[in-house]
DNA sequence: CTTGACCTTCCAGTAACTAGAAGGATTAAA
DNA sequence: TTTAATCCTTCTAGTTACTGGAAGGTCAAG
């Protein structure tokens, strides 16, 4: 198959295939006319890649986990923790999202957000509150 | 004040520092020897574009914050707008990860965890369900 | 035989830094 | 005074995971 089948059956744009290619994530073999040829496996392969970074993997841990999946020998531990780690991974991350946000809910609140100049968002961000204790 | 200095009143690694010059985020003088020199001023917008960058604003959104900072006609409208922009910008983001987190529990909550070869996760995001509906 | 849709490679850009090399300036100690 | 440590300078390149575009080869249809 060409790389734009490729790409409707895996959902991943032509250039990125390319990418992972480059980063040699999959090996497709060459037609005659120099066009890659994929192979069934090789859709496979990246429409799994495809899932696993749309679950939050980095091009890395996708490495790691195409390996795995193509070891019979390993254990099924191995993947639940990487799954585990990414999990507390994403926890912290929405922490600090929350927590961002929070602030900046309360920073809008107090912003009159009229034509008036000054502005609590910008005064509380430059570190000058007007108002002490 | 030399850029070490600078450095630590706002918190900003030296290389930030630099690299904010570098896109024009701040202009500082130079002493005789070459030196950067921080001003007071200068020091005041570091440690609002740190805190700005702390918040989640963008670069650019950075930019835009310390022109209004700056900007002595402008309303406080336009700088509630931009938080409560990036408010929502914040949700959304939580939403996805939240999305990511529950599917990569359930993943792993159904995996055995143990030296058996075959592992649920890899499994699902091959797309291979052998537990048919 | 030309048109259009493919495909190829290669180069550059994105965001926001960070690391490191090579070398000059300053300061304190020996 | 020399030397060593610690600063500072510029410049290049690497990071992550692509994305865009240019210049050009291939293929199928009319």
């Amino acid at each position: 198959m060409n790389i734009g089948f490729a790409s409707k059956q895996s959902g991943l744009p032509s250039k990125t295939i390319r990418y992972y290619e480059d980063i040699d994530l999959i090996k497709p073999g060459r037609a005659s006319n120099g066009y890659r040829d994929y192979s069934e496996q090789d859709i496979h392969s990246l429409t799994f890649l495809h899932r696993a970074r749309d679950l939050g993997f980095s091009i890395e841990e996708c490495r790691l986990l195409m390996s795995l999946y193509n070891d019979k020998n390993r254990s099924s531990s191995e993947v639940k923790s990487l799954a585990l780690n990414k999990v507390a991974t994403i926890e912290k991350k929405i922490a600090e999202l929350t927590s961002m946000k929070e602030m900046l809910t309360r920073l809008a609140t107090d912003c009159h957000g009229d034509n008036r100049p000054d502005c609590p968002i910008l005064d509380e961000i430059a570190g000058e509150r007007n108002t002490p204790t």
